[in-house]
DNA sequence: CCCGTGCCCTGGCGGC
DNA sequence: TGCCGCCAGGGCACGG
């Protein structure tokens, strides 16, 4: 599930590659995904950038920016016009002298056209908040404060805190030595200082390390991230805690599986 | 407004 | 070996 580095890895590698390609067709094979006025649109156009916003691409050109958001899976190969079509290859963009091909086996990715000027002034991307490199921590602590659920859904909820996914949640809880089901509201100021510094860090490595490839994300372009040789208490269930060797264990919080060590995290 | 639930989708896995 | 049912999950619609 490519969360903040996983995208950002995407952004940096494919965008060496597209930048100032100009698309010449598109084949969609998947309707739902892109229809067939925004298909239109993009003929002629040129991948003037890529920029991102938490786990959403931002691909420019020029007149129109379409925004794209992975989800689970989606990914993107670069392959020779020839090549024949995979069946999980929703999308084909062809580019000057090859193709860009999205490819995503659950179908739930999402492609948004906007105009330029409202990019950024209309759902998905105004609904956003800062992620933890802009989010300023008093102000967080005050939204926080405010909140009923627990500071697992709290830091998954993209309008309270930009880029973090299942993964990096449960790691930055563990560095912060705090309980995934732990009320929000509970939370001192300190603590809540203590995940945005520890967010940080944690996506700062992972970006460093080219994302986590974990289960069904790899990303694609050859990039294989090693964040996941870092995790903590992602997806060990039943694995000695790094810090104290008690058994990790796992939560069901609103509906999101959550990995955590009782004995390092506090409620 | 706030919060929880179900949906989208399909490969992979456990159970028999 | 084969088949069935269930699970994973980000964001959004919907309902209490």
């Amino acid at each position: 599930m490519p969360e903040l580095p996983e995208v950002e890895t995407v952004r940096r590698t494919l965008e060496n590659f597209v930048k100032n390609k100009r698309i010449r067709h598109v084949d969609v094979f998947y309707e739902k995904m892109i229809s067939n006025d925004v298909q239109s649109v993009l003929i002629g156009k040129t991948i003037e950038k890529i920029d991102r916003l938490g786990k959403y691409l931002i691909f420019n050109l020029g007149s129109h920016d379409l925004i794209v958001h992975l989800r689970m899976e989606g990914r993107f190969f670069l392959k020779p016009y020839d090549e024949p079509r995979d069946k999980h290859e929703h999308v084909i963009f062809y580019l000057d002298d090859f193709t860009m091909r999205y490819h995503d086996t659950r179908k739930f990715g999402t492609f948004d056209l906007r105009i330029k000027e409202d990019t950024y002034k209309t759902p998905p991307l105004s609904l956003l908040a800062k992620d933890p490199f802009e989010i300023d921590a008093n102000l967080f602590y005050e939204r926080i404060k405010r909140k009923n659920q627990a500071i697992k859904t709290v830091l998954l909820d993209q309008k309270m805190i930009l880029g973090l996914g299942n993964i990096y949640a449960d790691e930055t809880l563990f560095r912060s030595k705090i309980h995934p089901a732990k009320k929000a509201s509970t939370l001192t100021k300190k603590q809540t200082k203590l995940i945005i510094e520890n967010a940080k860090d944690i996506l700062r490595e992972s970006i460093a390390l080219g994302g986590t490839t974990i289960r069904t994300y790899t990303s694609s372009l050859g990039v294989t991230g090693r964040f996941q040789h870092s995790l903590g208490v992602h997806q060990k269930l039943n694995e000695p805690c790094p810090n104290c060797q008690t058994l990790i264990e796992k939560q069901v919080i609103n509906g999101r599986s959550s990995f955590y060590c009782k004995t390092c995290q506090k409620r």
